[in-house]
DNA sequence: TATAATTGACTGATGGTCGGTCATTAAAAG
DNA sequence: CTTTTAATGACCGACCATCAGTCAATTATA
């Protein structure tokens, strides 16, 4: 009887329209009139498609999130030994083409300690109890090989979480000046530990 | 010639006197007009001592921490072997005693990820690089009486972001649940590797 | 009396709401 | 088959409440 959009699609598109502007002023630094603006849409269309500004921002990390598991799932396949796999778990917190991604990223964790909504928590235990198990496997998959020792399984949460410290430490301060270099100064000596040796 | 008050001590006081405001309702959940009641004191005159609601925050983080700096010293000294020292160091992430200072730290940290204020990031980086220096001492330590291999040196930097990262990752996921079990689960096994064997 | 300290009424900005309009389509009427 | 009517989802921006931050006036001290 009436017009009928695609809510999901027309959510997805007034997040990414905006993704630049989150981007570059960050969430406490823009209105929603200017997001509107930008969106193309009226004020009250946005609050039809997000209960606050904070959605838009989980909406587009949910968005590059899923664009940069394909590329993260392609990279980690052409790794040949685990160590390789396990650094390239750890690219999106340092490589180049990734910024954008981290912007949002560091806006969702901030927003994520301050205001803990449970939808939005669930949505991040979600995503990081899929990296994990991934990130596990990658460790039995080097174990079953043959490639690592076998305690190197109980090693799976420190190393993964470790990521992330790395990440918010080298943002909220002056200490880390080359986040690539701590990370292969780290696994390359923890894997001369973990590596079965020939 | 007129009132002088010890500006210093007024903004501790100021801070302290709302502490518990911050823990219980989060910098967001809250008004100065709220705070400045708490501390009794006119909303002007919060201004006096403070340029922002998040300065507060700073201030209140950094008066718990001096005072945590010394229960922690205290501690390592006990504390026997290099895995022990290692360990006591991320109690603040866990004790029981420390939730207060838990809280405020989480929202400092949000803080700090949103608004990257030079000011505060000099703070943050200040207290970092203290901890760090302490904790590569402890290694160091370590290492000189043969307890260590000499290249766990080379982990100083990894292990020392894995306790914020495993701290934020218990925050924004339900993802870990115990967050003791899991250091311990980690460093058991490592120190496994680090520890030279007699 | 001079000055440091304090204050709370005021202001501008902004997040979020809500009543109303518009566009589209189903279906009833001709 | 065409026209008219009714129904409803989509959209909007004026409006409201809230609140961070300011500043002119006031108080207290030396």
């Amino acid at each position: 009887m009436a017009i009928i959009v695609d809510k999901a699609q027309k959510k997805r598109d007034i997040a990414l329209s905006c993704k630049q502007l989150f981007i570059d002023k960050s969430i406490n630094g823009l209105t929603i009139s200017e997001v509107a603006k930008t969106a193309g849409v009226g004020k009250g269309t946005i609050y039809e498609y997000f209960s606050n500004k904070e959605e838009i921002v989980f909406e587009i990390v949910n968005i590059l999130l899923q664009e940069y598991n394909l590329i993260k799932e392609q990279k980690i396949n052409e790794a040949k030994s685990s160590k390789e796999k396990i650094k390239v778990f750890f690219y999106i917190f340092y490589e180049k083409e990734e910024e954008d991604l981290r912007q949002i990223y560091k806006e969702f964790i901030s927003i994520s300690l301050l205001t803990p909504d449970p939808q939005m928590m669930n949505f991040h235990s979600q995503c990081t109890d899929k990296y994990f198990t991934w990130f596990e496997a990658i460790l039995q998959e080097g174990i079953d090989t043959g490639e690592l020792i076998p305690s190197s399984k109980n090693l799976a949460r420190g190393l993964f979480v470790l990521g992330e410290g790395m990440f918010v430490s080298s943002q909220v301060t002056h200490s880390i000046s080359d986040l690539k270099k701590e990370f292969d100064l780290f696994f390359d000596t923890l894997f001369e530990l973990i590596e079965v040796k020939k």
